[in-house]
DNA sequence: CTAAACGCTCACATTGATGTCAGGGGCAAG
DNA sequence: CTTGCCCCTGACATCAATGTGAGCGTTTAG
């Protein structure tokens, strides 16, 4: 298939396409006349990296950790090893952020439905103090 | 106390307390000279501003759901209410995503090893079609 | 009083993924 | 051949948070 289709069928604009190409996320075979070309493990590597880059990850990153143009080496694969722990615990701290931030959240949202609940006009004075 | 104290204190840059201030997200009484000055609660509300960016959200939500400039009101709490709850559902599914991201990195992970402990140089030939 | 350390505003720079536009070619159907 | 739709490259624009630096006032310690 060719780039419009992948970028349907993933969802991912041309362009972000082009540019994971760019920064040797994705590799793809080109027709004699330059067009890309795809197949079913372009559509799933695809969606891989989406979901990382969704994640948070750096495109450089991504491209670390996935021997995707380069020979495939044992010095290459200790290296991403390496990387990919790395990531594995940001991930994970990431996680942590998110469900101390969604905690604070859920007292902000009981203070304010206890204001809401009260009939007088009272200062909810939210400063973060009540977490 | 002022801007230098609270940055050190909190660990976010003079210049990111400012433009705290300038997207609403933080208010400081100011001396007649015009610095600015904090109290302890400003440092809880620093961090709580910390917490949600780092999970993601932008200043001007956290600025919405935030009364910390305009009068507090039903009409207000309200609006603020229903940002909270998006935002709340918005949190989950980034952690879920996240999740996700992590575990196809368990496989990667995985394989690697599997590559590494491996005497032949063999492809590990990543596609992201073993997830 | 002076100097160091701090604060103020304004404004331009950076980063990363993506949008968008321009100018030009590729390919199938009528 | 022309029409229409797809593709190519290249370049500039965007957003959001933050860095950086200039130019200038303030507070504090000696």
């Amino acid at each position: 298939m060719r780039i419009g289709e992948l970028s349907t069928r993933t969802g991912v604009s041309r362009r972000s396409l082009r540019y994971y190409e760019d920064q040797g996320l994705l590799v793809s075979s080109r027709s004699p006349s330059g067009q890309r070309h795809y197949d079913e493990d372009h559509v799933r590597r695809v969606r891989l990296i989406q979901a990382f880059l969704a994640a948070g990850m750096s495109s450089s990153t991504i491209a670390e950790m996935a021997p995707c143009m380069a020979e495939p080496s044992r010095h290459r694969a200790r290296r991403a090893l390496t990387i990919m722990n790395r990531e594995r615990a940001r991930l994970s701290s990431a996680m942590d952020g998110i469900a101390a931030a969604r905690s604070a959240l859920d007292h902000l949202i009981e203070d304010n439905q206890k204001y809401l609940a009260k009939d007088t006009d009272d200062e909810p004075g939210w400063t973060g103090a009540e977490g």
